[in-house]
DNA sequence: TTATAAATGCAATAATATTTTATTTGAATT
DNA sequence: AATTCAAATAAAATATTATTGCATTTATAA
């Protein structure tokens, strides 16, 4: 099943509307390669489809809550999510010389289980990602 | 030792000079308590000391690669590094209420260690950062 | 004290993100 | 097929974060 059908399932599922903005951005991180900004998404959604950029934005907001893409912190750019299940945490590893943002699941996290309790921190959420070479950059 | 004296040792250790704006940004990062931005450290400098924001920025550069403050990606803002020694992995527990960021340390990392290895990743860096609410917040 | 690399100031601009209000539309229901 | 309306989008303004290039100043060492 392709990231684009996996995602209106989802979207679906949670009595999101399918419509004309969502498609876009959903084609356009569809082929990305790299971290893209609400921006960068912009440029890349075809000509004759206008589309607001505080309508990405918002588009974004709803896949990121969904799961469907998730926000590389240390590139400002979004990404789509390369997993289907939950389990884990979704972590990424960045090349600062091509840009690639390879997501990688964490299995056993201490971010998610020991250390919120020894910091006496109600976790929410996490972000962990790793910046460096990719094999073929190295 | 304070946080400034120990910070004027490694600027000159690195052979940085010790200017008026990099002790201005030092004396409000040591009382500040949650992550402050470049615009927001510009505002608590006492106003007989003026100081460019673009200057800011450049401080808050070295101080980055000096380890004497960390970035905090999830707020976009800046920290002092609560820690002396560079051993273990800087990471961050950030409450989502009263916005305030404890960091800790990681003494056994999973992203430092066997993670790049299976990724074929040259690891240089990383940043993690666990989101939630702290114990006075909870 | 003087020389000089390092640091800063200034002006312009770029990049990312949010707020508010008015309008449109997907899709469920009739 | 038409109706309905919450949900989604557009538009305009504004806010926030960050960078670049070039002229000028300054901290430190010699
Ligand atoms: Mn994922
Ligand atoms: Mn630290
Ligand atoms: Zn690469
Ligand atoms: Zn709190």
């Amino acid at each position: 099943m392709t990231f684009v059908d996996q995602s209106i399932k989802i979207l679906k599922k949670n009595k999101y509307k399918i419509t004309g903005p969502r498609m876009a951005v959903l084609n356009v991180l569809e082929e990305a390669k790299i971290p893209l900004s609400a921006y960068d998404i912009e440029e890349h959604v075809p000509e004759h489809i206008p589309i607001n950029v505080v309508t990405i934005y918002r588009v974004l907001d709803v896949f990121e809550t969904l799961n469907i893409i998730h926000k590389v912190h240390t590139k400002e750019g979004y990404v789509r999510c390369d997993f289907e299940l939950q389990k884990g945490c979704h972590s990424f590893a960045i090349c600062n010389k091509c840009g690639r943002a390879d997501e990688f699941l964490q299995e056993k996290c201490d971010l998610k289980s020991t250390l919120p309790k020894k910091l006496a921190y109600k976790s929410l959420s996490h972000i962990s990602e790793l910046s460096g070479l990719c094999e073929q950059c190295a």
